[in-house]
DNA sequence: TGCTTCGTACGAAAGTTATCCTACCTTTGT
DNA sequence: ACAAAGGTAGGATAACTTTCGTACGAAGCA
């Protein structure tokens, strides 16, 4: 078990271990096995790449894993909310220098965000309001 | 030069790009001293290391270069708005299954995000109405 | 019981990213 | 003119990421 320097988040994410977070986000605790198909379900993967990557993120602190039976449950460290927060975070630094408001800005003057998207987050806002 | 599959999209950059495109952004073209010396207000960086990147960059078709003088000046192939707008729809479809308004509801979420901020937001919501 | 399937562990290998050393050319200043 | 400073080019290298082959034990079943 590889320390993770005392820091209570975890190391970020690489884009296959995010893969694979989603799935455990979305389905919850599962074997690698499960896993393994649901990634298949987009794209070629041998099991034994996603067993290898799912060992090194336990090794890494951001899976545990139940060993007590012979088909090891995994799952996440950390809450989905706050690994997304983390990785947020980040994003809008690097990109906005911390500004949300230049995020939102960017959003709303991009054409894929639809007007009902708009309306829905308009209501969001209000409804905080309270 | 690198081909560039014909895609009218630049590769996604590394992180080590991302840096180099904020100088470029902020100050527009520049040589690759200019460029490494911002660098090293944040950071120790070797001048062959960011010559070498931003080379890399050219070859990738990230960055454009002028080599009519000895000191080549290198520019953003894309508009700097492009460029966040492909990171973002990236962001939004990897975390939040393309959904702004989710990621919208995990900003709302969060203390980062102050009040003031919130009513900057509010207010281009509603200037956008008219 | 013995074969086949399914599981973990380990290590090798390939690809990517980031950094910097060395070589060599051009410009500048004394 | 020549040394010093500053430029580009091209490997070499190290770290990290990703993928998978091989080995081998456990479980399931004919």
């Amino acid at each position: 078990m590889q320390e993770n320097k005392l820091k209570n988040t975890i190391p970020e994410p690489t884009r296959a271990e995010l893969e694979i977070l989603q799935v455990l986000w979305e389905f919850g605790a599962s074997t690698v096995r499960f896993v393994n198909d649901e990634l298949n379900k987009q794209r070629d993967v041998n099991y034994t790449s996603t067993l290898k990557q799912m060992q090194i993120m336990a090794d890494k602190g951001i899976l545990k894993r139940d060993e007590s039976q012979m088909k090891h449950i995994y799952a996440p460290v950390q809450a989905e909310i706050k690994t997304k927060d983390q990785l947020l975070d980040r994003f809008v630094n690097t990109l906005y220098k911390g500004s949300t408001t230049n995020l939102v800005m960017q959003l709303l003057g991009n054409e894929k965000t639809s007007k009902k998207e708009l309306e829905e987050i308009k209501k969001m806002l209000n409804d905080l309001e309270k």
